[in-house]
DNA sequence: TCATACCGGGG
DNA sequence: GTGTACGGTATGA
């Protein structure tokens, strides 16, 4: 089947894990093939497509018109692809009257791609056939430095795991140290080097270090330096980005993976490496934790400590390249671009396009220029709040993928793909990961094939859900149709109002609704089954390849504003959502409150709810409450100098606090913990910034914080997160002024939570 | 106070 | 020879 061509290409050859070709034609494919590695050299023809065919018929030169609709119509081949730009430059030069630079500056009327996307577009031949992801030879490296500025700071030492999982820690002189690490990477011969924020730290550190020591870096499999690529994210090189390239190996950025993880997921606190290994459950108990700035300090009084922490990091590193890396493997076995690339693409332009590409050039077929704006604005999605306040029995459905779905089901595809290339890769894509899921599941856990499903059900679902993205992008993608994807969204919008309506006659309160899921409370009398069976009415009533999920249900919820609610689960457990109930600059003990008001609020507990207030303010009132309590944690990003010229003009708390308390240095950037006292402000020591161990120990606590500012802030910036719960009498009653509590409004034990409808519902 | 610009990571 | 989104924080008017 064609399709199948367009979505994997149609040469199997084995093995193939690294490919490197030139604009001369000549192309080396690294194979592993019964884990030994072998080596090919071989020719390609570089080719073009272009938009016109002047100049094109030069010696060296052959070219065929492609067929059908499409402005890039001529697809032109040479020996050299000198020989193609060369000419295509001279026959735009001739039609536009002057000389033309760089075929960049013809992109919509020549496509011209990378030598090795090239080959592997032409072959029909893709990375990984017949590899499972632990077949690869795999080695992480990460530098420990006594700072971030390679023109100021150096290598003292590097932790390398080798593709057989043994760690080894190179220290000593700097300029051995990088010829060690070359001499230790050469000789382990892997296919993938490995690491976190790789292009973004360790490889343009190493690359400076090496050119200010002069010491070669030969860390490909070709003889020569490192070679370079523009990149979004990577090193800065003058006013662009660029990433370092080393022919014959894939250089892979775990952060890219975690980053592509977390788009779709959102659910990480932090992409560091230690977050992502902790909550990935790949941490040891015992993980060394070093904060950045001090690990040079800390390895000149306590090696040891420094160099279990950089095995951490290479271990961890290996698990999560592993845990996350498996996508763009799969992807690699899909696309014809080299792994390192589709391990840091966006998918509409770096996975979608290309095998768009392909797919028109295979079936022989002419392509459009890279589509531009027509100035249509892009529509969005629906959201809408119902209603406000304390609701129980509370129950949220939602369409899984209802973008793609609605694709599918309306056909919705762009205008001038005429192949209905992309919907057909969808509807492949669909259908490949419901078998892939299925076989994931059917594999042993923690197995190989286990592992390989998944991520081939992960990078599956990474290409189905960027389709619609790659519909509402032009000017970035060829095919892009904003007038298809405000289709998309309007259909959208419809399916989310025949959700609400249908929820609401069958006698649902409906509560929050965005995009492609609703939260609704049910009556008292119902149970977990008739909840399910509303879902089940209700998704009838939805197009077909759109399906509503039942997602969870939860004891209470407190919505707020959209976006930003608590839920409280039938097992006890807390959820809060939205800035409103969470901030980084947040006290704790405002934190802890809330926290506390909610969980009490949710479970019917006013008096509780109340009772906690009070104690909180009794706690500020009798310096009961810890001074790290009521401080708030700020980055400070004047430096003193700064802060002091404009002291007179503006105080600000952060700085007023450094100077409060005897600092006047610190630099831009530092993290500390600040509070308000009766005079001024002072700083308080941070635990969770001391990992040396020393300092915490002597951290003080004056509690000589200004008490009633912090009374103030309770009510303001924390009770006032429950107003929507109350009437305003009600609330003014629980959280008045405090001195006069309870004088005039109805007893407290009287007082319950409401739920306020707001306004008619928006269902037009 | 509100709009907008910028960051996310690494030592 | 590239390009995500979005929530949070830092900045400027």
């Amino acid at each position: 089947m064609i399709e199948d061509e367009w979505l994997t290409g149609w040469d199997p050859t084995p093995g193939i894990v690294s490919v490197w070709a030139e604009p001369d034609g000549t192309a080396t494919l690294w194979r592993r093939l019964d884990r030994a590695l072998i080596r090919e050299e071989l020719r390609f023809r570089p080719w073009i497509v272009t938009s016109y065919a002047d100049e094109l018929a030069a010696p060296g030169i052959t070219y065929r018109e492609l067929e059908g609709e499409g402005s890039l119509r001529f697809l032109a081949r040479a020996d050299d692809l000198a020989t193609l730009t060369r000419a295509a430059l001279a026959g735009a030069g001739r039609r536009r009257g002057h000389e033309l630079g760089h075929v960049r500056e013809l992109a919509d009327e020549v496509i011209v791609l990378a030598p090795e996307e090239q080959y592997l577009c032409a072959s029909g031949q893709t990375y990984f056939g017949g590899l499972a992801f632990d077949d690869l030879r795999r080695l992480q490296f990460d530098l420990e430095t006594t700072g971030l500025d390679p023109d100021r700071d150096r290598i003292f030492l590097i932790g390398v795991r080798d593709p057989e999982g043994h760690v080894e820690l190179l220290e000593g002189d700097e300029p051995a140290l990088i010829a060690r690490l070359v001499a230790t990477i050469r000789a382990a011969d892997p296919d993938v080097i490995e690491n976190h924020n790789l292009h973004g730290f360790d490889l343009p550190f190493l690359q400076r270090r090496a050119e200010l020591l002069r010491v070669p870096l030969e860390l490909g499999r070709l003889p020569g330096p490192l070679r370079q690529r523009g990149a979004r994210r990577g090193a800065a090189a003058g006013d662009r980005k660029i990433r370092f390239v080393a022919p014959g190996r894939e250089l892979i950025d775990t952060l890219d993976a975690v980053l592509r993880h977390d788009f779709s997921t959102r659910e990480l606190p932090s992409h560091g490496l230690k977050a992502v290994a902790k909550a990935f459950g790949l941490a040891a108990d015992d993980r060394e934790l070093i904060r950045g700035d001090q690990i040079h300090a800390v390895y000149q009084r306590d090696p040891e400590r420094v160099r279990r922490y950089a095995r951490s990091d290479v271990e961890e590193v290996a698990l999560l390249a592993r845990t996350l890396g498996g996508a763009a493997f799969a992807l690699a076995t899909m696309v014809p671009r080299r792994y390192e690339r589709l391990a840091d693409a966006g998918a509409a332009t770096g996975v979608i396009d290309p095998l768009l590409v392909r797919a028109y050039l295979r079936s022989g077929a002419a392509l459009p220029r890279p589509a531009i704006s027509d100035g249509t604005e892009h529509s969005g999605a629906a959201l809408h709040l119902f209603a406000a306040g304390v609701a129980h029995r509370v129950v949220k459905a939602d369409v899984a993928s209802l973008y793609p779905s609605l694709m599918r089901s309306f056909q919705i595809g762009p205008a001038l793909d005429r192949l209905h290339a992309l919907l057909a890769i969808v509807d492949r894509l669909v259908e490949k990961r419901l078998a892939a899921k299925a076989a994931a599941k059917r594999a042993p856990a923690g197995s190989t094939e286990r592992h390989t499903f998944e991520a081939l059900s992960a990078a599956m679902k990474l290409v189905v859900n960027s389709a619609y993205g790659y519909l509402a992008a032009p000017g970035l993608t060829r095919f892009a149709d904003v007038h298809a994807a405000n289709e998309v969204t309007r259909r959208g919008r419809d399916v989310l109002d025949v959700m609400c309506r249908g929820l609401a006659e069958r006698g649902v309160t409906l509560l929050e609704a965005d995009t492609d899921g609703v939260y609704f409370a049910v009556p008292e009398t119902w149970s977990e089954l008739d909840e399910r069976r509303v879902v089940t009415e209700v998704g009838a009533l939805l197009p077909p390849l759109v399906s509503l999920e039942y997602e969870g249900r939860y004891a209470a919820m407190l919505s707020h504003e959209p976006k930003n609610y608590a839920l409280l689960g039938y097992d006890g457990k807390l959820v809060l959502r939205g800035v409103a109930f969470r901030s980084s600059r947040a006290e704790p003990f405002g934190e802890a409150f809330l926290r506390d008001a909610i969980a009490k609020l949710l479970a019917g507990d006013v008096v509780g709810m109340h009772r906690a207030y009070l104690a909180t303010i009794t706690a500020l009132r009798g310096h009961a409450l810890p001074t790290y309590d009521v401080s708030s944690r700020v980055r400070l990003t004047k430096p003193p100098a700064e802060y002091l010229a404009s002291r007179d003009v503006r105080r600000e708390l952060s700085y007023e606090a450094m100077l409060g308390a005897g600092r006047t240095t610190w630099s831009v950037g530092d993290r500390v913990r600040v509070y308000r006292t009766l005079t001024g402000a002072n700083i308080v020591a941070d635990p969770d910034d001391e990992t040396i161990g020393v300092a915490v120990t002597d951290a003080r606590d004056p509690r000589d914080y200004d008490t009633e500012h912090y009374v103030r802030l309770l009510r303001d910036t924390y009770a006032s997160r429950l107003a929507r719960a109350f009437t305003p009498d009600d609330f003014a009653t629980l959280f008045g002024a405090p001195d006069q509590l309870s004088l005039f409004g109805a007893p407290i034990a009287e007082i319950g939570p409401v739920l306020t409808a707001l306004g008619p519902a928006e269902l037009g």
